[in-house]
DNA sequence: TCAATTAGTTATCAAGGGTAACTAAAAAAG
DNA sequence: CTTTTTTAGTTACCCTTGATAACTAATTGA
């Protein structure tokens, strides 16, 4: 019998194709919408903190930042530690996240449409409790 | 507010990341271990199977199946079709089917521990849905 | 029998991420 | 105050995964 994480695995690589197409339309991928996103949510912020939320080590986030920069989707603020780079989105960052973030809705309310709402939350909910185990699954190594 | 789309895409890297940590102690990764899980399940099979139940090109197949030739996991078989290569497990290959499939089992019992039986049944059973609505989308273009 | 289709391979490219080694700046120790 | 240690970020290099295009060999089917 299948079990929850192959079911989850397999849904993967559907999802973010998806995903990635729509987001071709802004000459973006998944990745930096990532830190588009986290730069909307927590105002301006340093490479640690964007690498840090999500998992990843610093040069990948450097790599994802150039490229927005490149794009001018977000732009380096002044701070006051030299070392830190402070990163914001631009206006037309901010302009291409609405833009996005209205896609992404739409997609998703069509993704989930035949899904009764309760069941929609119970799923919704689980995730975090993965992501928590997993987290203690770590610390035990 | 975060959607389904993104807590789904968050728990992607942490999960498959645990994996080939595990599926590390037997020298595969989680691409390879889809092709011997499915060889298990359908038995010997040709590569355009295995590459159309994954949604996956040729090429991905046939270099997956390359290393577990290399690896001794898997044995071509002979075939009417001269064109077609029929696959299947060896027998070291279902012995450390068994043994993958004893600690991944382990492993989502542990993920899955703290969630309610019938939640667990609810967010197992929307994967397929989505699947479905994904597919529904790609006819419309 | 000849054209079209099918199975598989090879070569090449892109996305994404990790590790190691490094620089520059700040913080902590002395 | 120096000196040492830590921290932020970058660069170079490598791995995994997958896609596309072009090809060969075998089979179907017109």
């Amino acid at each position: 019998m299948e079990g929850y994480l192959q079911r989850f695995l397999s849904l993967y690589r559907p999802i973010i194709t998806k995903l990635n197409e729509l987001l071709g339309h802004y000459e973006i991928t998944y990745s930096l919408w990532q830190v588009m996103y986290y730069l909307k949510h927590h105002g301006a912020s340093t490479l640690v903190e964007i690498a840090a939320h999500y998992e990843v080590e610093k040069p990948t986030i450097t790599r994802r930042v150039q490229k927005l920069m490149e794009h001018g989707f977000v732009e380096q603020i002044s701070s006051t530690d030299k070392r830190e780079k402070n990163i914001q989105l631009t206006e037309l960052g901010e302009s291409i996240y609405r833009d996005v973030r209205k896609d992404i809705t739409a997609l998703e309310f069509r993704l989930m449409e035949d899904i009764p709402e309760e069941e929609r939350h119970i799923a919704y909910g689980i995730f975090p409790k993965v992501h928590e185990n997993l987290k203690k699954e770590k610390e035990q190594h």
